[in-house]
DNA sequence: AAATTAATCGGGAACGCTCCCGAAAATATT
DNA sequence: AATATTTTCGGGAGCGTTCCCGATTAATTT
């Protein structure tokens, strides 16, 4: 039904090797036939078959994506954040991007072998599925396909290619500025405590409390999910236990701490003093801005992306890791 | 380097159309042989090349999705959730997604033609991108590549299969209620007025205050974005004008208006009732409750992608129109 | 003008699969 | 036991490209 190399090269009165060479701009054709091609090209709309381009080079300019399950992982702004610094990145580098975000109540098992088994399509892999474990990472590891890593993975740390931020550092930061600013009874609300990046910022608060020779009090501590509904609840407890700061593990959290302090008529800075994460801000630009530490997400992700693609086309080799900085920003939230 | 057909084949002692068959779980094969195939194929972890397949059966079993420029799209949760309800059939039926989300910046000529180069791995399109313009439609429309809307498009209503909800009465529904709970002055914070979705929920504020005879007046119009900066902005822009309720064009807004309310001290919903529109409200589930129209957004990219998969499997024919209910949900910032 | 070199082009082979058709083997029927 | 039928399997052809190699033509050099 639809046409193919050979058509064009007959009605452009040229042999299917010179379509092939006008389609993939080779150098070695005349000037008189390229443009002639060209116009029976542009005259019927004709894009070459990819699966048989693929079939031959083996090559598909099709990388995969990995979130997580969605309800947690698409409801903050940090992923679609992440995205947009991949699509900087394939975008300008003619990719396309297969997305997988696993299933609510898919079993694990399940969602790998789905990728697995499109796994020819896709040249490479960005992981950026946090909640994933570590078996599916091994798995995938073992297909031998390129892949990087969005975070620091718990296992293969040296093996593996990943993008991070200096979180520990990060994290003791805000806390830090926290008590430089006077406050004593320093409250956190983590992240997803069963990954690296919300054990970091935990690990990061401790840092911060030792050093400065503050007392640790577990009460101060409280569970979050990286959302707003955990933050406002997170809140709420730790106000019960008196607390005059809060760091909360990303802006989300903050945002959702943010309501439960204006409900209990708290005024922020005076009595509770805020800092996020993340700097996932754009839509939160109302009072009182959130104190956060900025994190490059989107370049982030460009980055991930670009590793990935030279990993594919043998531009560097495995394993790569890069780190970004992070730097504190003061807005209105910590009272400084 | 990688295995193919043939070898396993000679592994297991039977010819490649043997091995098709196994893989493709075709009946005539015996028990015994399939049983020894299956061993060698685990045994090496041999997948079959798609590319090859693709190229034979011309079925790739991969669709694409379209979003709009991401800064806009994916800071609501109305997208997540409608990837959720597409994922949820893609992943049953087992097709995986190319996912497209223009680039900031990047001009729609070149969005359109990245995606119509990639357009024979796909076998068909979700579109909800709202901001793409007619002229696209119209060219993607012109491939002859099967695609389904996710709202009614500006143009080509009838040619063109769609999912949508009924949002006139939708919209109206939420007004009318707020009328009569005996509020007077009602405001609306609009959506994104270029696009159908946004302007049927103007169309349903209209035509609610016409039903029951009350005055329009533009000023307690102001137009927004769809997202909390928007809504914190036209807040307070309503605030000033004197407003006793308020419809706000999707949550996100009313969200945004929530803040702004406080920040001036208003009580809702005594001074001040509001009501939403989307129910996307997992992540904000923190007093005041939002009072807003359902409407089953993850349905909405499930049935989308089901009638996508139907229309490619040559199932059904174009057009296929879906038109889905929406609800009010009472909850306290409406006050009744 | 002849010889050499460079530019341009055509056709065969291969990529790895599915599908069709016919052959062989196993089973059922007379 | 011979024939008919069904089950199971193998091999050839073809999908639409790219790549290699050799041939033809044009341009350059001697």
């Amino acid at each position: 039904m639809s046409l193919n190399l050979e058509d064009i090269a007959k009605l452009a009165g040229v042999s299917r090797s010179t379509v092939s060479r006008v389609i993939n701009d080779r150098s070695d054709v005349s000037e008189s036939t390229r443009k002639k091609v060209m116009r029976i090209i542009d005259e019927h709309n004709f894009r070459p078959n990819l699966a048989a381009r693929t079939l031959v080079t083996q090559r598909s300019k099709v990388i995969g994506t990995l979130l997580p399950q969605s309800p947690t992982a698409l409801s903050s702004l940090y992923f679609p954040n992440l995205l947009e610094g991949i699509g900087d990145t394939t975008h300008q580098r003619d990719y396309a991007t297969l997305l997988w975000w696993g299933q609510s109540g898919e079993e694990e098992q399940r969602f790998t072998k789905r990728i697995l088994q499109k796994n020819q399509l896709m040249e490479g892999l960005i992981i950026a599925a946090h909640t994933l474990d570590n078996s599916l990472i091994q798995r995938i590891f073992e297909t031998k396909i390129p892949f990087v890593m969005v975070e620091r993975p718990a296992i293969f740390n040296d093996q593996i290619n990943y993008v991070t931020v200096d979180k520990v550092a990060g994290a003791k930061t805000p806390v830090e500025h926290l008590i430089n600013l006077g406050r004593r009874r320093i409250g956190h609300i983590t992240g997803i405590l069963v990954n690296v990046d919300g054990m970091d910022r935990l690990t990061g608060y401790r840092n911060a409390l030792e050093r400065h020779n503050l007392p640790m009090d577990p009460d101060l501590i409280v569970e979050g999910h990286f959302n707003q509904k955990f933050g406002y609840l997170g809140m709420k407890q730790l106000l019960k236990q008196g607390v005059d700061a809060v760091f909360a593990g990303n802006d989300d959290s903050a945002v959702g701490a943010l309501q439960a302090l204006r409900e209990a008529r708290v005024r922020i800075p005076a009595d509770v003093a805020l800092v996020g994460f993340d700097d996932v801000t754009s839509a939160l630009d109302f009072a009182p801005q959130l104190t956060t530490i900025h994190q490059p997400i989107r370049q982030k992700g460009a980055l991930a992306t670009a590793l990935l693609l030279d990993l594919i086309e043998g531009k560097v080799k495995s394993p790569q890791h890069i780190l970004l900085p992070t730097h504190l920003v003061i807005r209105q939230s910590c009272g400084a």
